[in-house]
DNA sequence: GTTAACTGTTTAATCAGTTTAACAATCCAT
DNA sequence: ATGGATTGTTAAACTGATTAAACAGTTAAC
């Protein structure tokens, strides 16, 4: 019979609901001042202000959305009453009518330390800190397989949770991207396809290209390559660079000078164990990123490997708080978070429907520091 | 005159609209069998299904969310019409009428590296499994100065971002914690106040303590400390339980042997400086985390000191990966994933309204490895 | 001095759900 | 056969915003 009060509480729902599937600033404070609990302050809509400000509703909403048809005297009065009851527009609402979440999700692979890295980290924070200027929120997701089996991924979209998604650390192999295709998203430091997804990467031809012609000009001819996921186009770009440099050198490109590291600390340290014990006369070691670099190089010195005396090694990556490492590594320094920045910018751009597929790729640079040296003499 | 058409395309807004301040599973693809750009697939709504079921929309909404006043016959037949339509609730809807969003905040320190932080991607790690499992989406945020100077931390409650917040790498200094007082949140990692807000936290004392029986049973006399962020509670009470079990063992606590390392590699190496040339005669140091610890390491043996030969070093926090450093390190475990369980776990809990103010405390543990020895005798 | 164009505001429809109260239908006891 | 309790479903109100279209009041043009 009467309405439902305002502000009546009511039980939050105990499980997810999902429709389809069945089964399953540093001030120092005096706590003595602060009151132990107080009442949740009471909500206040659009009406209220509407009410107090004695317009209709549709012109509070002008007036928070700057709509160029009202007029100054009443945007100001408006929004006088808007500041003195500090009335806040629910999102939700606005959200549900407007159709745009003003959300971003992050979606990081499954692997255990994903939250604690340092490439998915800076990344990350060219991500946040874009996504913040340009008034977005982040969510952040693990693909891991029972999340993609159950569509999550496509829930982000369908139930309105995002406008967009952006990928970070996935390849053509990873098929649910392609799930992606219709909705806007875009892949980050990768690509896939042809004109199948939006993606931006950094330069990772430039960046191989660079780091072989550190290692040849410092006289090496037999440089080994601790590569990972070759499924990746990035990856194989780097591949390619490394055999085609080769080449032109007049080296003579051997099978057994390649070995996967996975891209992690105890896989790089197990291919520079494989890679030394298959020829002894390699100088030099090209690494896919930084990680496994540092695993290679604490390999070679705990096995009496000089670096760079005996063994040169070049990372990817450029990672902080390296720099500090003994010896320093000499890297590919990627640009990580301006493609943070840049993968944002340009997914927004998508959503607001302003541009066409994304392409891009960013310039990298080598940053020569001391795991590197010209190459013994015998 | 005529209804809006469904799918029409509107413009996304370009600026956010914040009322109060006027200012400011690797499966292979083929390429080829995917058609360039589709149609984005309409929207199916509750009362489409309504319409193909026959029934009410009152009636799919009940089914959804399992009210137990829907037969087993009607539930089973729109069930089926739910799945042959591909229906997916609407969350901004859902969350509009039921006032819940499901949706957790986590706000991080504002630091540079905050994304690819190893002690914080632990805790996040247990918290976005917790938060999945109940079926919780997670927005990550970074405090920074204007963000809590424009009150997005407060908008996050009361524009229905969100239904709580953990607060990660805070301590009783930033005074706007106490803002969110009356709204559920956890402080994760510290406690702030008596009673004022729910936390859960390592148990620091504890780590202290096993981290000094450790050194004096060694023994070890002249104890150095790497502390930081003393006015963090937590952070004192590594303080207090290092002085006491000093003078517990009869030694006399010097002002001399505690520095600030800032929680940093650089300023662990910093403070190994400084206490080392204050007092020659230090034979162990116990660092406030593990960042420290491996700054002081380095420092250390980058200058003549060997460790633990020379000097012991015992850290905190027990950071993966570390255990390959050169020395392993002995350090305080603490359950950070367990940590991001529980935090996250006891904030749902709260929004449910199911207990009363939580604190926690997780015990921690020893875990003893190559950074520490038996005392050099002169 | 009408008509047309422009301004600023309001009305009402819409977004997509949840929930309360009412209602119809069946069941059991009187 | 009547009344009350029980069960399953629905109508309608509600969540809090946006926006297209209508409208009233001025001003400009013919």
């Amino acid at each position: 019979m009467t309405a439902k009060l305002k502000g009546e509480t009511r039980e939050p729902p105990d499980i997810t609901r999902t429709a389809v599937t069945a089964a399953a600033e540093p001030i120092q404070v005096n706590f003595n001042s602060l009151p132990a609990e107080e009442n949740p302050p009471e909500r206040i809509s659009i009406r209220d202000v509407a009410k107090q400000a004695g317009v209709s509703i549709a012109t509070v909403s002008m007036v928070v959305n700057q709509n160029p048809r009202i007029s100054r005297g009443t945007h100001v009065r408006v929004q006088r009453v808007i500041d003195s009851m500090g009335y806040r527009p629910n999102r939700l609402a606005q959200s549900l009518s407007s159709r745009y979440t003003q959300v971003l999700a992050v979606i990081l692979p499954p692997l255990r330390h994903a939250f604690a890295d340092a490439y998915f980290g800076e990344i990350l924070s060219g991500i946040s800190d874009r996504a913040g200027k340009l008034g977005h929120k982040l969510l952040i997701e693990q693909a891991k397989p029972q999340y993609i089996k159950e569509g999550k991924h496509i829930e982000l979209y369908e139930r309105r949770f995002v406008d967009g998604v952006l990928c970070l650390g996935f390849n053509e192999k990873h098929g649910f991207l392609s799930d992606l295709r219709q909705y806007p998203m875009i892949l980050v430091d990768n690509r896939f396809g042809e004109g199948v997804l939006d993606y931006v990467h950094c330069d990772y031809r430039m960046g191989a290209k660079q780091a072989m012609n550190c290692l040849l000009q410092l006289g090496h001819r037999n440089i080994g390559m601790i590569y990972a996921a070759p499924e990746s186009p990035t990856a194989r770009d780097v591949l390619e660079v490394y055999t085609t440099e080769l080449r032109n050198a007049g080296i003579e490109v051997k099978e057994s000078w390649m070995a996967d590291g996975c891209f992690t600390d105890e896989g790089g340290a197990a291919a520079a164990d494989l890679l030394t014990h298959r020829d002894k006369d390699l100088t030099a070691l090209l690494c896919g990123n930084d990680k496994m670099a540092l695993g290679a190089i604490r390999y070679l010195v705990e096995h009496g490997h000089k670096v760079p005396q005996d063994i040169s090694v070049v990372g990817f990556d450029d990672i902080q708080h390296l720099a500090y490492a003994n010896p320093s590594l000499t890297t590919v320094h990627l640009p990580l978070y301006e493609l943070g920045v840049a993968a944002c910018e340009r997914l927004v751009s998508r959503i607001r429907g302003k541009v066409d597929r994304v392409a891009e790729v960013l310039p990298t640079h080598l940053v020569l520091r001391e795991s590197t040296s010209i190459v013994r003499t015998r």
